[in-house]
DNA sequence: GTCGTTGCAAAGCGTTTGCAACTAT
DNA sequence: ATAGTTGCAAACGCTTTGCAACGAC
């Protein structure tokens, strides 16, 4: 998979698409992200740095990126959003109650899809949507209050 | 937790709220649904029974049935569904290949959500989020294609 | 010069909201 | 009579699309 902007690049030419100024921008934002970011969020960092971009050319340039195999989305509370593939792989776990976002090692994250697996051999992508619940702080507070 | 309209009507009273007639035929749909529904769904359903009935009353009942713990809400890829409280809590496996939607065992479940506890405590709700995969015929044919 | 790409404006979609009319109590 | 509810229409936020102009190759 793509590591930089630079091989990003070289993908896009070798299937005869083209490196425009507005998907170095782009493609540079997202390179620079740690985690994920949403498609709007993505849209208001490119337009710091490049003012004329559209929202629709980033909602292109991410589809093309995701068809390409270098970015992914996932479902969080908030909606969609988007990380680097094999970057960020984690499972989230929010909190319904507070809106922390926790993440679960991919360890932890292993011994579940094993246990899933086991179940009709359905191969689960526990990246592909956030896991809902309590944090540890929460959860105490609600038993503490029946 | 209500399970009847009936019960519905009486909780409703005992909060000083009415139960009229869109409600009665919106509670009934509910109830009458094996399983979860998006609740563009509801309306459609409801209209079937009672024309004049707007989307936005529907909107409006499943947020206040929500409230009174009447029924809740997964995220499911097509969106938000609803379901009667207690009822169809499962952990939906959808296939993000074929679109198949397969169901976890409780017993399952429940192994799966100890592995999560331990994990900082966190208290996962596993049911309010599908967890996207490929289901095993899919896994099948992918595996057979490297 | 080609043909992929862009910005724009409009439309799409599901959902929410303000409000005056209505009605269950 | 009173306050909760409704339908309507409009607004919403995010995303998608058609199209003519643009520009990377």
């Amino acid at each position: 998979m793509a590591r930089s902007a630079d091989e990003v690049l070289e993908t896009l030419r070798a299937g005869g698409l083209r490196m425009t100024p507005q998907r170095q921008a782009i493609v540079a934002e997202i390179m620079r992200v740690e985690g994920h970011i949403a498609p709007q969020a993505v849209a208001r960092l490119v337009k710091r740095r490049m003012p004329g971009v559209n929202a629709s050319t980033v909602y292109r340039t991410l589809d093309l990126l995701e068809s390409m195999g270098i970015v992914s989305h996932a479902h969080l509370e908030g909606g969609a959003e988007y990380h680097r593939r094999g970057e960020h792989e984690h499972v989230h776990l929010t909190c319904s109650n507070c809106g922390a976002d926790d993440d679960l090692s991919l360890a932890e994250a292993e011994k579940l899809k094993r246990l899933i697996v086991r179940h009709r051999g359905f191969q689960p992508d526990l990246t592909h949507f956030a896991i809902s619940g309590l944090c540890a702080t929460c959860a105490g507070r609600t038993a503490a209050r029946p």
